[in-house]
DNA sequence: CACTTGACCTGTCCGC
DNA sequence: TGCGGACAGGTCAAGT
């Protein structure tokens, strides 16, 4: 799915044209993607006006006046698409349309009618899901309680990486960063690509990662994320963000899709091999396995 | 507990 | 062109 970056980039957009904005009508017929009662929906859902777009790890909430939040998880191929109404700002003939063509589609599971447009949720695989709960109940979750800090906020320290980290010696480095208990928002690909950026070997024991390479780790989440954002987030199949745009980031990936292409470190041949049950991508010269104690 | 694997779905691509 | 299998950005539950 969208990861960390993805998630952010769609939060910015709707941010941008949903504020405000009353629900009208939710048509979803879907229990898997949207496992609401319709009790439920109508009356806290029709009338309601949304407050804010929030996000934490790649969960989004949308924020009603009703105190309910809408959650919302895109998983592999989730899309939350904004059209305004004809008239409105962009109708027919936007250039999007030929990204992602006439909504709604095949894979169009929810849609909510708002006083100025049409949101869309869109997922082809059917992982992702859109929840109404109560916003009071929201951090009780269990994911909430478990998930780990925001890597792109001060509250994620070396130390408290470490600290998540240890807890988990014996996997290797790249599934304990996939893991959303130590960091959140990290997927596979700023998985691959911070691994690089440490020059770390992704099937390390995470007990074996010396403490100059923890703390490089640590910078290079941080900074892939960050330039990943800064580009629109990364577009390998499905992702798109409120506007139906593309994200640019993967021109810049150094390794994550470049299985067989020359490093741009050392020029050696980048591999795809298979840890943590993923596709995983790396150059054999700049991330050696290596055993060194902390 | 820590850790790994398979399941959830649909679509696409690759080799035969 | 058709068909089978592998694979795809994420998480869970169920296994060892």
């Amino acid at each position: 799915m969208p990861e960390l970056p993805e998630v952010e980039t769609v939060r910015l957009g709707l941010a941008k044209y949903l504020l405000g904005q009353r629900i009208l009508d939710v048509i979803f017929d879907n229990p898997k993607s949207f496992p609401n009662d319709d009790k439920l929906v109508k009356s806290k859902m029709l009338g309601s006006e949304i407050t804010a777009v929030e996000r934490r790890a790649k969960v989004l909430m949308i924020r009603l006046s009703t105190d309910y939040t809408l959650l919302i998880h895109l998983k592999m191929t989730g899309q939350l698409i904004y059209r305004p109404k004809v008239g409105q700002g962009f109708g027919g003939g936007h250039p999007n349309d030929s990204l992602i063509g006439d909504l709604p589609d095949r894979s169009t599971r929810v849609i909510l009618e708002l006083s100025e447009g049409k949101l869309f949720f869109n997922d082809q695989r059917k992982f992702g899901w859109v929840k109404l709960l109560r916003s009071i109940d929201i951090n009780n979750l269990e994911f909430f309680q478990k998930v780990g800090p925001e890597p792109l906020q001060s509250e994620f320290s070396f130390e408290e990486f470490r600290r998540r980290l240890n807890r988990r010696s014996r996997t290797s480095i790249k599934a304990a960063i996939l893991d959303q208990s130590v960091v959140a928002g990290v997927g596979n690909i700023y998985a691959d690509e911070s691994l690089f950026m440490a020059r770390i070997h992704p099937a390390t024991p995470v007990g074996q990662v010396s403490t100059i390479k923890l703390k490089r780790l640590h910078q290079a989440i941080r900074q892939c994320l960050q330039i990943s954002l800064d580009h629109g987030g990364s577009s390998d199949r499905n992702y798109v963000d409120a506007d139906g745009n593309k994200g640019s980031y993967l021109k810049f990936a150094q390794v994550f899709r470049r299985e067989g292409q020359p490093c741009y470190r050392c020029g050696k041949e980048i591999k795809k091999i298979r840890v943590a049950g993923r596709g995983t991508h790396f150059c054999p010269k700049c991330q050696r396995l290596s055993r060194h104690k902390s």
